[in-house]
DNA sequence: TATGAATGAGATTTCATTCAT
DNA sequence: TATGAATGAAATCTCATTCAT
């Protein structure tokens, strides 16, 4: 009862019509997407939502993507290459053992804060089982991430600073983990507590916590 | 009188049916809602389906349960008041902090392992902003829990083993954190890094390393 | 979205438990179901919320009444006994003729307003093309009026005072579609015309001015 | 090209389908719709059936307006833009006081005798306290023609012919119940009386008879 | 007579997808 | 490439009625 015959409505009141310009048009129906699935998950996303927030039909939706699962992989497959960019940038190599990985903490604390909708996918297609990322041609980009913290490692368990029973994917773990969590569970989080674990002061004490235990926890013994 | 006709009466074989025990009825219907839920969230799960295991009809989910979203809501009480009980039966107080700590940490990682359908729907409901949670009549059970966490971490700081700038929302979280994700993204961990973090050996060195990234972060420095 | 999950309400609160009176049970039933009905139409109406405004239970509608159109034909029999029996009280046969018929004028005028509940039925029994009407064991009560306003007219016609051309049932019906419209199509009118036909005010002005169109269209030219 | 197999193109003797006019579409769905509505009321109405007797599917019903209230509404809609064009086609103005009552007099019986589907829809409007019609956006026109008969009322007042102390909607009410009642309550009073209300030889009798009335009613005493 | 759980058919509505142009 | 009407299957929800007790 809430939408009142909402199609025929003519000419398009004052919407910027578009040339053709397929690759604008492809990222146009990506970015919205993004956040139809980020909002609303794959079952819950509605094409024709999609389709007229796109400036575009939605035909070309499956002209473009095929499917709705189409459209959900694309959509993956780009919040991935974005934060395999994100690593790629970031320097670890000159640093001291100590020092890199807690720069790799802060990179990945503020990533997750900062991408709270790739948060959001995440933890939807592992509720899909990661069947679409594990059909998806995601390249292998997170292993060249876990080689260079194995670098780190082997770098401080060398200097006697670290422990040597924990491999480099062990370590990553607890990373995600204490980074994605207050990002990812944030709503039932403060449905429990009362506590809103994005707000400026928390954030700053979270992220020196955080370094600390991953640094407790590889502190040689 | 004796009415000898129909499927066999005994034995359970085929489908009882027709029982008039409303409670019975009432669990059946969650027990497999839970399932159906947790494996396909909100709007992926099936009424259908819900109905079709169960051995009552469609209608009786809406005469006891009222919608969709109904149901949703009585599973999501129904598991947070598993895990509630299972807090409930943690004996703390006559531990050492450490030991306390560590206690608490190992009950947390065994829960969320147990119960990954309890993970996937923290999860879901995470992506629905919780307001199914807090619109449900969760009592404040959760924050007994921190209390009894205030408690020993104030014996800590007294005797001087643990640091006195976090307090129990913060380690709880840290706690959660670690033993939350390895359950809840294990599949897209295993798609990327193709590691199982559920699995036997993985499961002892991951318990340990939790543990002590914990006390890690607490020590006195 | 409305209700959430009613039924399971153990023992209702503070409700008269009725002791086995059949009869009193039947008048409840019927009470309320022309409420039910008189509000929200045959196909409209609810034998769940009939049931549930009764102190009883759905099978005794059942029991009572053998079926939804059961019981809205108990109701309408009984608003045409309720009217019936007014009219046998209504006293014309001492008055002058134009005297009886002002009288019989006023007195289905209040008898209307005074019953927006039988107006509605009836109409609502009109757009069933009255098949439950006719299928009911309504006796012939009506052209007993007939015969009275027949007397009345005869009377009037011998003294030079009505014309001769129109008959009672003419006339009956004149009287009718003026006292009945302005109740039956109240809401309609007051949408369009911002007036509200059953105002006090209004209503004198009505009584009058209806009267005095009936005497005028009985007038001898 | 030219696709020549598939049902009779040309003659409309099957079902065209598939014509891409969403105008006719539109047309064609409210048509039926007004049908099954002032048959059936609005919750007895079927959209299935709707659906069947249209050329499209259900779905289209839904694209077009929304809801099954939305087309009740759009009926109810169409049907008073319907007989508000009748009267804006009616020539008074050039008539004598009396004359130009007697021609609206008859235009409204003839209106009402000839559309009773109207008049349903108009009974099961008031049945339902005129919720759609009044968030319907209907223009007021009606108050057009109560201008239009304040100006036939003020002339036969300033002639002398009519009494000065009921104003037009009053007048209005009068000619409406008298003609409308014999439509929308001809079942239940051919039910109780025998008489059919519709037939030629009581038509023309009621046609005069009403006239008769309303002018008996302002006739100035 | 009475209760309330249960039934099953059928109602409205939704939505991914395709076709005509 | 693009538009927007159309499709059809399947989803959620409703409701008169009956059964076990």
């Amino acid at each position: 009862m809430s939408k009142t015959a909402s199609p025929p409505s003519g000419a398009r009141a004052g919407r910027p019509k578009r040339k053709n310009d397929p690759e604008a048009t492809r990222r146009d129906i990506l970015e919205i997407a993004r956040q139809e699935f980020s909002q609303n998950g794959l079952s819950g996303a509605r094409i024709d939502v999609i389709a007229e927030r796109t400036r575009t039909s939605k035909h070309m939706i499956y002209y473009y993507f095929g499917s709705k699962e189409g459209i959900y992989q694309a959509v993956l497959e780009m919040e991935y290459a974005g934060i395999r960019e994100r690593e790629g940038e970031l320097e670890l190599e000159g640093l001291a053992p100590r020092e890199a990985l807690r720069r790799l903490v802060e990179a990945t604390f503020d990533y997750d804060q900062a991408h709270p909708e790739f948060v959001s996918l995440v933890s939807m297609e592992n509720l899909h089982h990661a069947e679409y990322l594990e059909s998806a041609p995601i390249r292998d980009i997170n292993s060249v991430m876990i080689r260079r913290l194995e670098g780190v490692l082997a770098r401080g368990v060398r200097q006697g600073l670290f422990r040597s029973d924990l491999d480099a994917v062990d370590v990553h773990m607890a990373i995600s983990s204490l980074c994605f969590f207050r990002v990812a569970n944030r709503y039932t989080f403060k449905a429990l507590f009362k506590r809103d674990l994005l707000s400026p002061r928390v954030r700053a004490r979270h992220k020196r916590m955080i370094a600390d235990a991953i640094l407790g926890m590889l502190a040689a013994s």
